[in-house]
DNA sequence: CATTGATCTGAACGCTGGTTCAGTTAATAT
DNA sequence: ATATTAACTGAACCAGCGTTCAGATCAATG
């Protein structure tokens, strides 16, 4: 026995990325097995090779393309120009971006250093840009009068790592929608960045 | 040549440990040889088995030992009563503690799937534990009034995640130093947790 | 119907992993 | 000196790793 009967690239291909991102983020990427990802899209381990030159391009495809994509979407909105109306924006699309993804989002952060230095600067790179817009929005708020913080490098760094820090926790399913959480955590944000704190 | 002269169980014991950390930090745990271990300290691969009966039992001492000590370092801190020096108390003790430990901070989120379930739930158990001393002084400050959060839980999720956040770019020798750090997070929490905000 | 080419199998390759253990060494006790 | 033993070596074991590849299979083509 050999190939089975309706089976295409146009759906192994995916499956090998989706089958490989679930074990990625389960059980980490060295620990993962090219047989393992094999034997969930149903094929044997070397008909992987046919998709991927190697285990590592894997794992590189994956980060990149969630960190393009990232970058895409954010480039695709309609940002209000006012800074708190801004903030709440991006806390809405950052929370709902992430929410979706958590394996993605979980092995971005566990699997830099699994990664070659070159496809780690690539990496780095993308998300040095995410960062940036952050700080960039605070900075503006900061400089209109609207936020009041001490330091805007360090809040954009606790903001990300607040929001970020959701896709720990929060199920789809449990106590909280995920239009609720956008709620608190739109206005945990405000309060963080001083929004009609006393000068 | 076997055995060298002034190895003794008391300086390779801790060495192991040591090297053990530093590298399952840096390159993660499944990456990590018992060899690479072994070289670090000057030692051939099965000598560590002198003192861990296993791979996974050197990981779990480390994770257990870090929360056990985060657990015990808060047992002996003087909490004031007062909500807001409580909260100031204890975001220079977390940051801290975790800034002093950064190796361990990393390892303890990163490794924790591999750990075997049952190692897994003590670790997990003394976990909660810290996430509800969090949690038990938010609420009381909520309940004094000189909180203002909408929601309990979250904040102390947030909380949390953003000071833990720290070790993921603070450097001793950075622009802040640890003192400044502190200061600036104090005010961080405080405003996160709506002191002196508006009702 | 014959041919082709994409897709996949199954077996193999060389290598490295965690772990074991008989034997060696040197510090200590007698 | 001799005996004892904790500490360690060095080699081995075998299971499993990523990767390769010749050959099998099937869908599509002409």
């Amino acid at each position: 026995m050999a190939r089975k009967t309706g089976s295409h690239s146009e759906i192994t291909g995916p499956k090998i990325k989706q089958s490989a991102l679930e074990l990625f983020a389960r059980y980490g990427f060295a620990a993962v097995t090219m047989r393992q990802i094999a034997a969930r899209v149903g094929v044997q381990a070397g008909a992987i090779y046919n998709y991927t030159p190697d285990k590592q391009a894997l794992l590189f495809d994956l980060l990149h393309g969630h960190m393009a994509d990232l970058l895409a979407r954010w480039a695709e909105e309609q940002v209000p120009s006012h800074p708190v109306a801004a903030l709440d924006h991006f806390v809405a699309f950052h929370l709902d971006f992430h929410i979706q993804r958590p394996e993605l989002v979980f092995i971005s952060y566990m699997e830099l250093r699994n990664l070659t230095e070159e496809n780690f600067k690539a990496i780095e790179e993308k998300r040095s840009r995410y960062e940036k817009i952050v700080y960039d929005m605070i900075l503006k708020g900061v400089l209109s009068g609207d936020f009041k913080v001490s330091d805007a490098k360090i809040t954009s760094f606790a903001l990300i790592a607040m929001l970020t820090g959701v896709v720990d926790w929060f199920r789809e399913d449990g106590r909280l929608s995920s239009e609720e959480l956008t709620r608190q955590y739109c206005a945990l944000a405000r309060q963080t960045l001083g929004v009609n704190a006393l000068a």
